[in-house]
RNA sequence: GUGGGCGUGGCCUAAUGGUUAAGGCUCCUGACUGUGACUCAGGCAACUGUGGGUUCAAGUCCCACCGUCCACCCCA
């Protein structure tokens, strides 16, 4: 018969890895705690329509990455390409508008792209998003971005690099567009194809084409931030006033544009260097209109998303290690068969007095000792038949190799004050 | 969707076109004590990704497919 396979670009989170996807989430939850954001769960799958319209038809993850699919009765689904539009959707459909302002949520999961796998990418992968609703002032943006900050900084991680951008509002961007096109218009005969198609279907994208030929004319493309008008730009003035203000560095990108059609006024991400052609470890920025769009009333809003894997490839290459996860401290094991009953009585007493504890499960003595090593127990019970007969059982401690024999009745107190002890 | 690298036990690695595919790690058993690590002895485990082809003979050469890794596109 055939193997079985993970399907391409899905991995095994096998237990070795766990550490690392323990350490993450639980940090980012805890960080985005502290900020005041609550937790919410979507469904890992929503009408494709939803996608469609909110993430934006023009896009690549529309186009061409969505797990679409039809279920049982006939509903056109969709595995969840992003976290925003979900979220919007949720907080749309549930009142969530009636809730005090600022509305501050999280979200940690799965997300599902079809792509061709490479470092640090996959087709099933996992976010931290954060969003804010119904604040339209920048404050907003910059509480979304101290909250990357804060993430960040809460692992240790060096060198990141803060990229920040305005691509305007539905005033302005057509503007900056019509500005782009022109200027790309007499200098068609310099440009990559795939350009041209950008301009097309995608115009502000061509600034960040990674062709060598294209470089000289994006570096005389006209920039968004030239062409906000003033709303969008007191905007980002005030953001960049007071990241200023609060000494954080971070790039002006010029180029920076985003994916996803929804971005309105700020947009951002952060980069990491050391894990590959996908650089980007979050990204992200404000969208003003797209709960409007999925059929609420108009409400301001704005946040990123991060990506774990990624996440977890810079700690792996900048060499930070995740806190090791707890193991029972405590093993128990016997020899004989009037021992296996007292075995068993006394790990439900632990686990009753919570104290982790594993049983062996058979073998030899000495295996069942070399099981314990594996399994890091820092005190096993051997429950021998001899001592069993007067009542005591032997209470070693594996780290020093000393091993004193104990009244069977004492031995939740003798394990407690041990485990207090070191 | 496009391009390139790579597919040998669970993992890592070896095998001038020529016996029964070798070794290490892991795992299991045993010896040294009814008692872990270190050491020693032994054991389980691969139709060499799949299917064709060349050849007297293919893990090795050729083709296709699949998988995987990296890159493009694009993004987290």
């Amino acid at each position: 018969m055939d193997k079985f396979t993970r399907p391409t670009g899905t991995q095994d989170l096998l237990p070795a890895e766990q550490p690392y996807w323990e350490y993450v989430t639980s940090s980012a939850a805890a960080t985005a705690r502290r900020f005041g954001y609550e937790r919410i769960e979507t469904p890992i799958f929503e009408a494709t329509g939803l996608f469609a319209r909110g993430v934006g038809g023009a896009t690549d993850i529309v186009e061409k990455e969505m797990y679409s699919f039809r279920d049982k009765g006939d509903h056109a689904l969709t595995l969840r390409p992003e976290f925003t539009a979900g979220v919007v959707r949720a907080y749309i459909e549930n009142g969530l508008h009636t809730l005090p302002k600022p509305v501050k949520l999280f979200s940690l999961g799965p997300i599902f792209r079809y792509e061709r796998p490479q470092a640090g990418r996959f087709r099933q992968f996992h976010q931290f998003n954060a969003e804010i609703f119904g604040i339209q002032d920048p404050l907003a943006d910059l509480e979304t971005m101290l909250l990357a900050w804060d993430l960040y900084a809460g692992w240790d991680f060096k060198g990141l690099a803060f990229q920040l951008n305005s691509t305007g509002c539905p005033v302005c961007r057509p503007t900056f567009s019509a500005a782009l096109r022109d200027y790309y218009q007499s200098h068609l005969h310099e440009i990559c194809e795939d350009c041209k198609r950008r301009l097309e279907t995608n115009p502000l994208r061509v600034l960040d084409c990674k062709q060598e030929r294209c470089q000289p004319v994006i570096a005389g493309a006209p920039q968004s931030i030239a062409h906000l008008c003033e709303e969008c730009s007191t905007h980002f003035t005030s953001l960049r006033s007071y990241l200023d203000a609060l000494g954080r560095p971070y790039t002006i990108n010029p180029r920076l544009v985003r994916g996803l059609d929804y971005y309105t006024k700020t947009v951002f991400e952060v980069w990491a260097e050391g894990i590959g052609a996908q650089a980007a470890v979050c990204g992200g920025g404000r969208y003003d209109g797209l709960i409007e769009l999925l059929g609420g009333r108009p409400t301001p809003a704005v946040g990123f998303a991060a990506g774990l894997e990624r996440i977890i490839l810079v700690m792996k290459a900048q060499g930070l290690t995740p806190p090791a996860l707890p193991v029972p401290p405590v093993f128990i094991a016997f020899s004989g068969d009037a021992a296996r009953a007292t075995a068993v009585r006394l790990v439900v007493d632990l686990r009753a007095a919570a104290i982790g504890a594993q049983i062996a499960m058979g073998g030899s003595l000495k295996a069942q000792l070399r099981q314990a090593d594996k399994a890091q127990a820092r005190f096993v019970f051997i429950i021998g038949e001899d001592e069993l007969a007067r009542g005591e059982v032997n209470f070693k401690d594996m780290a020093t190799g000393t091993q004193l024999t104990v009244a069977l009745g004492t031995a939740a107190a003798q394990v407690s004050q041990a485990l207090a002890a070191c």
